[in-house]
DNA sequence: CTGAAAGCGCTAACAG
DNA sequence: CTGTTAGCGCTTTCAG
């Protein structure tokens, strides 16, 4: 059997097509009756409009993209629960490109996007992502687009954050209540603004506890898990650090790995803090302190904001920018109490 | 600047926009110099396509759907990272859509599909999905699908799957080779596939070895997280099971979490294997058995099939099968050596 | 309230 | 090698 057209339809109820599509569409210009017509025979023959057809001629595809670097994190797919949960509710679609953190396939995929595949983007970027070279600005004034958690601080554009900060100088302290003196913070960018902030956070707890910040107190890891064990075993070994704070999930159980093969005892060796949503991180050996970030709320947000901007064009969807709080869950692998 | 089209373009370069399509698509039949005209001017003007355009005159989208339960289980985020990676190489676009085990969903979503929204779709069904009462059969027919993990069994159609008898046979053998007596498996869906074959390996290995296969040799879990908690508790408490085999990643931390609530020691009191993907999986306290699965292999596999198909179009699809071995991991959540 | 006609941007015959 | 023409299936004026 072929595809079911508005035409079909049409010849078959003796109606025109601009009838039927309007009838489908619910437009108040078309009797009840004829609309009762319409709907009966298009569910009798199980019609089923061609969503091509119809974003061609709307230019409105009900389509939006989420570009993230990975999905085998428990931030990011906790992220894309939020925006489908949202996504669905609106009914639309939703297309997912990962970036593996190159910025070179983002930029890529965003250049599609100008082809109005389309109607609007959620994005987080690469840990290579630098605003400038990119077309990004431009973009950010062709499509509708926000930016959630790993966002460009150099573009005016939607964004919705966590308190990066804030988080890591309550991460920071905590340390340091439960007896740090030598505490390290594992970054993933030098580029990324929430890498930045947290840096940020992290140095300003150092000086208002009367701590160095060196340049030995951040070590900034790749990709590679591999070269990020051993990167992080010499550290260990060679600075004596007596506190990690671990910016990434991946970064966390690294730090696990290192202390395993090190032979150190966490928390009494080595205090340990995980900016993480997994769910297990209550079952590790010990348990770990995390910095938990509100990941499906965040993508619920951006999600929101978006189909703000798409539902009227004159909101002004770059001006706007929203801030929720990660919360501290003490565990086993710090020292400090809850205050 | 409105968007540049073809057309554009044909006039620009006094061609007609036959021969500018033509160019694009490095037909053999336009001169190598024209072509070089062409794409020049494409660049320069930052020409894009319009996908909408193009997909419905060739009836072709160049996109695949992806409809799994939940995207926060790394089994799931592995797979479709393993998806992703062969579409993006292939030039496809990923949907994704989310059934959150409600079968009502996945319905609603596959109809969409006979749009032609999409070439192709992967699919791991709902722990509700009965294929029968489901358009399943009909969509077989008319769509090319691969279903992989979770599949049903009473229809013809490509699938993806791992050795899921074999594996719970292993499980339970080593479980017994710990010494335990009373195994219980705790299982996600009376219907599934899946779950019935790791049944059937649960149950041929008790037989094997002598141990009685009751009514308490297995607990059918929901998906709701504090029912299943309290239902494990009960039962646990009840029956004095002395090995457990949880066989979804979320059943696994639930069977940690009740076994903490009882005060019970794992491996001592309460054998544990999971049926996981966890990254973590040894970082737990007691660090955790598990079967695991070749997810980001299970999902380029179903991909690579998918493609296949999509390339030739005699390439006999539904007949397609392939089966990927899972492996135990042993750690010390349970008590047998390895072998 | 319904219909005729035009066209979204692209591609596939078919001529030339 | 290039152009003409038609049309994918739908929506939108504009008339009636």
């Amino acid at each position: 059997m072929e595809n079911v057209t508005i035409r079909m339809l049409a010849e078959r109820l003796q109606l025109s097509t601009a009838t039927i599509s309007k009838a489908l569409n619910n437009s108040h210009e078309i009797s009840e009756e004829t609309k009762q017509r319409v709907l009966a025979l298009a569910a009798e023959l199980n019609y089923v409009p061609n969503p091509y057809a119809s974003s061609l001629r709307k230019k409105a595809s009900n389509t939006i993209a989420v570009v993230i670097p990975e999905v085998a994190d428990s931030f990011f797919a906790e992220a894309i629960n939020g925006i489908e949960s949202v996504a669905q509710e609106k009914g639309y679609h939703v297309l997912i490109y990962l970036t593996h953190e190159s910025f070179q396939k983002e930029q890529a995929i965003l250049r599609d996007f100008q082809s109005g595949r389309v109607d609007g983007v959620l994005i987080s970027v690469t840990t290579e992502t630098a605003a400038a070279q990119h077309g990004l600005e431009q973009l950010v004034k062709e499509i509708p687009i926000v930016f959630f958690d790993r966002v460009c601080e150099e573009i005016t554009a939607a964004k919705i954050t966590t308190d990066d900060a804030t988080a890591a100088y309550k991460a920071t302290t905590h340390l340091i209540a439960g007896g740090c003196r030598q505490p390290v913070m594992l970054s993933a960018s030098r580029h990324l603004s929430i890498s930045n902030k947290r840096t940020e956070g992290f140095r300003q707890a150092l000086a208002d506890h009367q701590l160095p910040f060196t340049a030995a107190s951040i070590i900034y890891c790749s990709n590679d898990t591999i070269a990020t064990h051993e990167l992080l075993k010499k550290a260990i070994q060679k600075e004596h650090y007596d506190g990690i704070i671990a910016t990434t999930e991946k970064l966390a159980t690294a730090v696990y790995e290192a202390a395993a093969a090190l032979h150190l005892q966490i928390p009494h060796d080595l205090q340990v803090i995980g900016f993480s949503n997994l769910s297990t991180a209550k079952f590790l050996n010990p348990s770990l302190t995390t910095i938990t970030q509100p990941a499906f709320d965040m993508g619920k947000a951006a999600a929101a904001l978006l189909f703000k901007a798409l539902k009227s064009s004159s909101f002004a969807l770059p001006e706007q920018q929203e801030v929720i709080p990660s919360t501290l869950l003490i565990r086993n692998s710090t020292l400090a109490a809850a205050d």
